[in-house]
DNA sequence: TCATTAATATATCAGTCTGTCATATTGCGT
DNA sequence: ACGCAATATGACAGACTGATATATTAATGA
């Protein structure tokens, strides 16, 4: 989609890509070191003022090749690993005030992060690419707003189970342990 | 949420709970062997007839209370590797069968996740869950289905574009190099 | 009938990736 | 004047993935 150094590369899978894949830097200068020695990739130093130094890398026509070829492989699912569900999952075990403050918070990022998709911005691709891009673009605004009005409408489910547990808890101190664990 | 072996652990991340976390038998296997070790799991073995035997484990009270001050730490966000989205990203550059296999492929993926979610089958959760429980797998649906229309609404974005430029492709042979490609 | 594949079950390991730390410069608020 | 955030790259310990190995039973097909 265009040159790029690696910091830029990690900007755009934090805020525009953030919905299509993640990397981090420990990944990406790696990779990106790998690809110019295969002659996948070459890199330009450029020196800036009042920025340190950039290295700017771009495909070569064998790179390009190259990525068609790893593109053209039937997909596997995807591959999604949620601190947030876990949570929710457990909610009944939790402090009330935690599944609260983490339900708003949630639903807070998934407002901020619409409207960066919404507003389009740092997503200005090449001539020919623009459909492509929309359609993922779309898919995430969809998948976000399916997410949070999902939360909006049904935190009272993990707002309860946390209240609930935590009248009983408060109630019965001294009662047998609870199921599921084990003498030690 | 109950006892488990290693491998039921791994089956339920593949299927009721595969829209929550993945985990690989690498890092379940090593972490199940640490965690006994810390004494925060005990392990029973099983002998089984018609099947291997089991190794099932269970929380410990120690374990229990670990588990909880690892969910009071209010989570990231929620992190996604779509090697679909990616390719989709890319569908201007990838043969129009490709894309239209693809696009199918995962309309029957997801098809077939949601009727496995809806059914409710291996949920079976203990008592005092079921509202948490509940609300993981009514976001899973929300979700899941949220993706699944805008696919199929939609699929002509990538379709279009990989038919579009497969006839630019196939019309001028000749002409200079794409753009974004770098000399060798 | 016999071979092959799939499912159940655990484990190891090379290679890759994450998360954290280190380093350096500039801008911004207080 | 000071710390904090952003820009920019890199190193590295430890964790994880994906593949492979092993063993048993069930089911599928040639």
């Amino acid at each position: 989609m265009g040159d790029a150094s690696g910091y830029e590369i990690k900007k755009l899978l934090e805020g525009p890509f953030s919905h299509i894949h993640e990397a981090s830097f420990g990944a990406i200068y790696p990779a990106l070191a790998r690809l110019q020695e295969e002659g996948l990739v070459t890199c330009e130093e450029r020196s800036q003022e009042k920025r340190p130094d950039k290295k700017v890398y771009a495909l070569t026509q064998r790179g390009r090749f190259d990525l068609i070829q790893e593109l053209t492989i039937v997909p596997g699912p995807d591959r999604i690993r949620s601190d947030f569900l876990v949570q929710m999952l457990y909610a009944h075990l939790l402090p009330p005030a935690h599944i609260a403050q983490v339900v708003e918070g949630r639903l807070a990022i998934h407002t901020a992060l619409l409207s960066e998709l919404e507003s389009g911005d740092g997503t200005s691709v090449p001539a020919g690419e623009e459909s492509s891009a929309e359609f993922v673009r779309g898919y995430g605004i969809a998948v976000l707003k399916a997410a949070r009005d999902y939360i909006d409408e049904n935190r009272h489910l993990v707002e309860g189970a946390a209240l609930v547990a935590a009248g009983v808890r408060s109630k019965s101190k001294k009662e047998e342990r609870p199921t599921g664990v084990a003498a030690e």
